[in-house]
DNA sequence: TCTATGTATTATGTATACAATCTTACATAG
DNA sequence: CTATGTAAGATTGTATACATAATACATAGA
């Protein structure tokens, strides 16, 4: 399953294109935490020389995902579940901020995405798809986020949301969980439409705290197995 | 003035010490927005091959600092009204979280730490030398970051607060906010002791809008000139 | 048998060389 | 005088070479 290739297709410095391949092999669980990433090797693997891939490395460094040995090089950092709950816990924050923020300045074209960002989401737990279910969701909060104006903010939720996309499947999946998705959807949707930021931001803690209980009670499965 | 120099004292893989450098020149206003920063007058300037600096350019990429236009190489990233106000709505939404997990986590070893901190910081705005001042005031907002027990959270929190490290003083050298800064610090101190979660966070959001007004107008001013 | 030391191997840290592309300036044609 | 094309120079993007530190293994001595 190791087997994660280059995309060539992107039009980007080499740099940029090993970076995206290594996050994702790192975020998708193809690279494994404690491994080594050895720059001959991945740079044999990925047909590219050490310059482009040590560029990479330095900025997984800087997002948490590698860890820095001196001397010994990078490997990919442990996902603890304190390290998960920590994530959670900003993100929570981050995103009941966002949510806020949307109640005060989302237009009149955000709020009619959000509405059909709501259906298809809706439309999608009703097919077998997680993957489809997957997107509908990412897109839903893509929407808020943008709704914001702040980049900052956007790009920060961005990240952490990815920080936990090895497991954005565990709280998707489970199909009995999926009425309580709509309904938390739909009950910051309306905190929004009706400008309601107690509600929304109510809703918002409620969606993360579910998820919380998925992602942890799935890692506490992991580490018995 | 565009003369920051390698410090050498540190123990340190060239690329970190380039990135600490750099940064720092950045942050502190010796390196200007938009101006670009060359890889070989970088290298030759610091004593060192294109490679750490081009290593370290890539971390300063993804914390934002610089921008990357491709074939073109880095420069300074502009600092805008806009986006220091996004850096400080974030800042706020996890100072309040901040002084909120610390109501709950904080130790006693903790408290007391802050109550010195607080004593320090007094005792410090009785004193003329700003920098003094700046460092009590950091070091306050270390502890309780500290106290949140949230390696994540601390990260984060360090990073926004960097991003504002070139207008850290003009908050500090007005003598007659010195007061108002004292008694937002012991409102701070109280509700954490008390483990007044609504108290304590009222006086972080308080703190930062403080701190917001004095930048901002301090932005316009700089901006007119 | 265990420990210590020396050597070979391996991987990182740094420097440099080469290639590709972009900018700029200058010349020439309209 | 202006606009366009071309060539030279400068700068980034990528690859490779060299230096140094860490590791592992083997061998010698106690």
């Amino acid at each position: 399953m190791n087997d994660f290739q280059i995309d060539m297709n992107e039009f980007l410095p080499l740099r940029d294109v090993v970076f995206n391949t290594l996050r994702k092999a790192i975020l998708t669980g193809q690279l494994r935490p404690g491994e080594r990433l050895m720059e001959v090797h991945l740079a044999n693997k990925l047909g590219v020389s050490r310059t482009p891939i040590r560029e990479a490395i330095r900025k997984l460094e800087l997002e948490g995902l590698v860890i820095m040995i001196p001397r010994r090089g990078a490997e990919v950092a442990q996902i603890t579940e304190k390290s998960l709950k920590d994530v959670l816990e900003v993100r929570r924050s981050l995103d009941v901020l966002s949510v806020e923020l949307a109640c005060e300045r989302i237009t009149r074209e955000g709020m009619e995405e959000l509405l059909s960002a709501c259906e298809e989401f809706e439309q999608a737990t009703k097919g077998k798809d997680a993957s489809i279910i997957a997107k509908a969701d990412v897109k839903l909060h893509d929407i808020i986020v943008e709704a914001t104006g702040n980049q900052r903010l956007k790009q920060l939720v961005n990240n952490l949301s990815e920080q936990m996309y090895r497991y954005r499947f565990v709280y998707i999946k489970d199909e009995s969980q999926h009425d309580k998705l709509i309904a938390e959807h739909r009950e910051i949707y309306e905190g929004i439409l009706e400008r309601n930021k107690e509600k929304a931001a109510a809703a918002a803690r409620l969606h993360i705290d579910n998820q919380e209980k998925s992602i942890i009670s799935q890692i506490r499965l992991e580490k018995r197995m």
